[in-house]
RNA sequence: GUCGCCAUCGUCUAUCCGGUUAGGACGACGGCCUCUCAAGCCGUUAAGACGGGUUCAAAUCCCGUUGGCGACGCCA
């Protein structure tokens, strides 16, 4: 497999959501591993339902996942000519003819198959009609009159239907626009395409564009039809299971490279291998290993991938990602070394970026607003926690200078010489600085805050 | 209804063309660690839908049943 292309046909009739961009993931996946071409093609016949403003989504989230494309995007749209000169070829060829049936006709004849049993199916009366534009509304194409279609698909293996399972299809609509199947197949024939990999909604379809391939002498693409994405309960994806789509992982703060390593997951893998980077998988993603079966998603394991990328990358990295979100949640610009101080400190402790960013609200917030747990406070702002914190405001003050290494040193001095030990001493100092039972160590916090914030809190309880 | 596809722990999956105590991961639960919450480490839980074949041997091959999904548009 030298000459690989694959294509991503989106609609752009909505967001680009999950099981879109896994299907995406694993067509740049076969074009990039085998070192071929990935094209984007946007399907924008449907001028009602189609919008600029999902096209201009859809790239952008392609961008965000890190799936680059080769050339410019196709819009259908703009290839008329090039349909309608398939169509004429087709014509031309009596591979194809004029039908003038009216669509309720064609809708009575679907229903009165459907009464006896059988199939809806357009009877193909008009074949033999010879009509001609004149007479003609749309036309349709000539099926061989038996005969099985079969395939080899990357994922679902053979497949093979019946001739007499399929109708004349329309190739032109009566207002002279293609559809979809002619479409497709004129598109990835002109484009070269040499695996359409696509969800397996389509699998019906590919017998249907095989036949026009047949009828047009064209050599058939390979098939790969990825399963569905179900949600956690079995059913088809909705927004109710938290399967959304990818500009609102976006939001919420996901990696790019944690929900491409989670997507290419389902339904494929490598063996026992659960977390891969952009790298890895176009080296290890060779169109094999594809489950056939449909995949449930799991936003759990999502978390739990997320949480892994943000700890395995720089800290660096991560304080420059994790900016926005702070600013988002109501803070300033931080300096760099801050969000790095803060990102080692909480990092382990979040799913997504969001959430990392909300965790350091209580060491940004100025002593005053920081909330404090009324559970906690009862529990640990007893007499012999203020007394304590009482004493640290003193310890505190002659810390000098105010660092790591002394601050850890003067409480540890502290605890000896009072006779306690730091199990009872932490948890009310604990409480005042971060306001609840929960957070980084002790040293890192109040190396975090610095003198004045910290003795703020101390001041506030005591 | 017809046709097609699918079927391993709750979830994602491994087990390449038949021979495994059916492995890993997420989750859940428990333990260790520990000033807390996490993380980490250790452990527990839990699976071949059902029924027939073929075979010395079946999760694996075949048939059937059941269930799920998809398709059946002058939508894509």
């Amino acid at each position: 497999m030298t000459d690989v292309v694959t294509r991503f046909a989106p609609s752009p009739t909505g967001y680009l959501h999950i099981g879109g961009a896994r299907t995406a993931i694993f067509s740049w996946l076969l074009a990039r591993h085998y070192g071929g071409r990935f094209y984007l093609r946007i399907e924008d016949t449907d001028l009602l339902r189609s919008k600029q403003e999902y096209t201009d989504s859809i790239l952008d989230s392609m961008r965000w996942l890190g799936l680059d494309w080769d050339n410019v995007p196709v819009y259908q749209t703009q290839r008329t000519d090039l349909y309608n000169s398939v169509v004429d070829r087709l014509l031309a060829d009596r591979h194809a003819y004029w039908c003038s049936c009216t669509p309720e006709k064609v809708e009575a004849m679907r229903k009165a198959a459907k009464q006896k049993g059988e199939k809806p199916r357009y009877n193909g009366q008009c074949r033999s009609r010879g009509n001609g534009p004149g007479q003609g509304r749309c036309v349709r194409l000539k099926l061989p009159l038996s005969g099985k279609i079969v395939f080899d698909d990357m994922v679902k293996g053979h497949i093979a239907v019946d001739v007499s399972e399929l109708d004349d299809m329309v190739l032109r609509r009566a207002d002279g626009m293609p559809t979809y199947n002619l479409a497709v197949v004129a598109d990835d024939y002109e484009m070269g395409v040499t695996h359409v990999i696509r969800g397996d909604d389509h699998v019906s379809n590919t017998p249907r564009q095989i036949l026009i391939y047949q009828a047009l002498g064209l050599p058939v693409p390979r098939f790969g039809h990825v399963s569905m994405i179900l949600g956690h309960d079995r059913q088809k994806l909705s927004k109710r299971h938290g399967a959304r789509a990818v500009i609102e992982y976006r939001r919420d703060g996901l990696l790019p490279a944690a929900l491409v390593s989670c997507l290419a997951r389902l339904g494929w893998s490598h063996g026992n291998q659960e977390l891969f980077s952009l790298e890895e998988l176009v080296r290890y993603f060779d169109g094999t290993n594809l489950n056939p079966a449909a995949a449930a998603f799991d936003p759990a394991k999502l978390e739990w991938t997320n949480t892994r990328f943000m700890r395995d990358m720089p800290l660096e990295n991560l304080a420059a990602l994790v900016s926005p979100f702070v600013r988002e949640t109501g803070f300033s610009e931080q300096p760099k070394a801050r969000l790095v101080a803060l990102c080692a400190m909480f990092r382990e402790r979040a799913g997504n970026l969001l959430t990392l960013a909300e965790n350091f609200r209580p060491l940004l917030v100025p002593a005053a607003e920081l909330a404090v747990n009324e559970k906690d406070a009862a529990k640990h702002f007893t007499e012999s926690g203020k007394t304590h914190l009482r004493a640290l405001t003193g310890v505190f003050q002659a810390c000098d200078p105010f660092a790591a290494g002394e601050i850890e040193e003067a409480l540890n001095t502290y605890v000896v010489n009072s006779g306690q030990t730091f199990k009872q001493v932490a948890p009310p100092l604990r409480t005042a600085l971060m306001g609840f039972m929960g957070g980084s160590h002790l040293n890192d916090i109040i190396a975090f805050l610095g003198k004045k914030e910290t003795l703020a809190r101390l001041a506030r309880f005591v």
